[in-house]
DNA sequence: GCGCGAGTTTCACACGGGGTTAACACAACG
DNA sequence: CGTTGTGTTAACCCCGTGTGAAACTCGCGC
């Protein structure tokens, strides 16, 4: 069976020579829409995926790897190609790509990270669960449960709650959320968050709402207050 | 609770700077054998590992990381730095270390990987912390522990004793303050932070309210009273 | 010791802004 | 066309914050 590797939005110079180093076949996403994504993928899916996000707009590239890591379909590790001033913005986006290249890029590194991510994506097992209390929610199908009751959350409902249960005691300001849970810059209505987590509440029900926490003039956090023994 | 990454064989320049960035402490085994590293190792273990297998021989690092990863206790994520030419060693090798570094090291791109893999690694505890005595403020989460009780701060509160926190000993004005953690010119009721500071203090509970300490006609400082004998 | 004044603590209250909520507009989908 | 999901708007409400004044404390001089 020969690999398939997604190149977004292109694959030449030392992309498309370490890509034949390792014996795996690119197939470019120009645009790196879902669509054009979807229409290259092959039967097995794709065996990694390689974004350049030196020279695309940044958020578009999270944007892309978000989309790509909710698939049903699996894709294979995600390597990022960054520019080094990028660097700081890959802080707390670790969930959203399995390694990155720092420009200017070497063949030899890049085919070394891409055959190691491959290497061990055969045997890690991603975490299809994330538990936390009562709250039980199901990668996989999609569902949520909260102390054993299916909650019927719709598509931004369970992706917010996602994310926020993902990264628990964590405060996260409205603008961070709206752009890393809905994948785009601010401008305008905050008020979305709000509503949004006001219809989670709700569907946690009265017992449960205080799960998400307000912080007054910072934003929203997931969990109940720590007993942390300081020392 | 620190974290304490193993570092084979030295931990020097730039390797130390991505150590503090990230803030975690190192602990520096010279030899590499696995006693030694045995010896230096916390009760909760290593939070991971860096082994400089540039300068040192390349069969015995990637022993080590065979003998990190065959023990009891688990030693978080072994990241390897090389030199360029030591790239092809690698292969076949992917599952003995969780990521690697190609020299010139480059501390953002070191202190970057290492967050990465802490954080995928679960560990939660590589946030910005302001420790100080039996005060624990988590800058992520907005929480604020004394002696392991979580305080509930509103935001001016939770500002006014960061600011503080982070300058212990230091006696600020109440115009300072105004100016620091209020962030305007301020001219007219310096009552306001006196107000503050004796919420802060009903709130950090009678046995801590001295952690914040007047000092008649110059302003406030936080922290224990030191103890001058000559002065 | 007593009284006085400057400086600090404490209290109560009013205002403003941030958060909640409901209702609506609109797009997607069958 | 109805249904369902999503984003926006605006009214409402409440909590956090700042302020002034009263009570209190400390330091100093008589």
């Amino acid at each position: 069976m020969i690999d398939v590797v997604l190149c977004v939005p292109s694959c030449e110079g030392p992309i498309r020579k370490a890509l034949e180093v390792t014996g795996v076949t690119p197939a470019v996403a120009s645009s790196g829409r879902l669509a054009e994504v979807s229409a290259l993928e092959p039967a097995g899916g794709f065996a990694g995926a390689v974004i350049n996000a030196a020279g695309f707009p940044f958020t578009e590239a999270m944007n892309l790897c978000r989309q790509l890591r909710h698939r049903t379909t699996s894709v294979g590790p995600i390597i990022l190609l960054v520019d080094h001033y990028q660097l700081d913005d890959l802080t707390f986006r670790e969930d959203l790509f399995d390694d990155f290249v720092v420009g200017p890029f070497d063949v030899s590194e890049l085919a070394t990270r891409l055959r190691h991510r491959l290497r061990r994506a055969g045997n890690e097992s991603v975490a299809a669960r994330v538990e936390h209390g009562d709250l039980a929610m199901n990668l996989e199908t999609y569902q949520a449960t909260i102390a054993g009751r299916v909650m019927d959350l719709t598509y931004m409902e369970y992706e917010l709650l996602r994310f926020l249960a993902t990264n628990p005691q964590r405060v996260f300001t409205r603008e961070t959320l709206l752009s890393r849970v809905w994948g785009y810059e601010y401008y305008g209505g905050a008020r979305t968050v709000d509503v949004h987590v006001r219809r989670l509440r709700a569907k946690l029900g009265e017992e449960h709402a205080h799960l998400i926490q307000t912080v007054r003039s910072v934003g929203y956090r997931f969990g109940v207050p720590e007993r942390e023994d300081g020392d």
